[in-house]
DNA sequence: TCTTGATCATGC
DNA sequence: GCATGATCAAGA
């Protein structure tokens, strides 16, 4: 038998990833975080991506800032989820700022987030605020490529929000736009600005602005995986 | 109650 | 400012 341990490496493939991610599901944030000498924050108000980085630790990616898949040599993205007792997603996933310039010729093929989205480790971890954050637990991961239904509703929405970012209506665009894909700021704060285009085709600043997942979206993904 | 818009930490 | 990691919290 062997003590679990974060993974010192990179994964050498899809199979060892998912083999480790397994072996942290039932275990608690606290636990994890003892045995790979993780601090604990008392919650996630200043400190929204720690949950990501144990996990990152744990899963041998590469942790940090890099602008490309966790697992690159796998092409494996890993996203951690929030789900509440009954495993539904409570937050929207984000998954890469959106381009709101320099966009001439860029096609859903050669976008961003059919990139990210091309595989992903899903990781669920109990997320209901009244559950003190060392107590929550892992749960069952999820190594998932879109279907074919999947990546056409992705498409669909990511054509209709370029298509208005393009044509100079970034400002118009809310959350509301998309079916299982949103457009919403993504920035440090309300002052951060980024240039974009404007209504008569001119350079403005606005806010940056991100991609997510809709929940409906996620909590589907999830289902199916659970309910097999 | 839930979603949208706003925000937090960190490194370069 | 932008990239990584996301959740917070005001208001509908």
């Amino acid at each position: 038998m062997s003590l679990l341990s974060p993974l010192r490496h990179s994964p050498q493939s899809e199979a060892e990833l998912l083999a480790q991610a397994q072996q942290l599901a039932g275990y608690s944030l606290g636990e994890l975080a003892a045995m790979a000498n993780l601090p604990i924050p008392p919650d996630l108000k200043r400190d929204k991506g720690w949950i990501g980085v144990l996990l990152e630790i744990w899963l041998g990616a590469s942790a940090g800032s890099k602008p490309e898949q966790d697992f690159a040599a796998l092409g494996v993205e890993l996203k951690t989820i929030p789900v509440d007792r009954n495993g539904r997603p409570l937050e929207t996933t984000f998954v890469c700022v959106a381009p709101l310039t320099g966009n001439s010729g860029v096609t859903w093929e050669t976008s961003h987030v059919r990139h990210k989205l091309k595989r992903v480790l899903w990781i669920p971890v109990e997320g209901e605020r009244t559950i003190p954050l060392a107590e929550r637990h892992v749960g069952a991961p999820l190594l998932w490529s879109p279907s074919v239904e999947e990546e056409h509703q992705l498409r669909m929405d990511w054509e209709e929000l370029m298509d208005l970012i393009v044509l100079g209506q970034v400002e118009r665009i809310t959350a509301r736009h998309g079916e299982v894909l949103q457009l919403r700021p993504k920035a440090a704060n309300s002052k951060a600005l980024t240039e974009a285009i404007g209504t008569h085709g001119e350079p403005i600043l606005t806010l940056p602005r991100g991609f997510y997942l809709k929940k409906n979206f996620t909590a589907a993904l999830l289902a199916q995986h659970f309910l097999l």
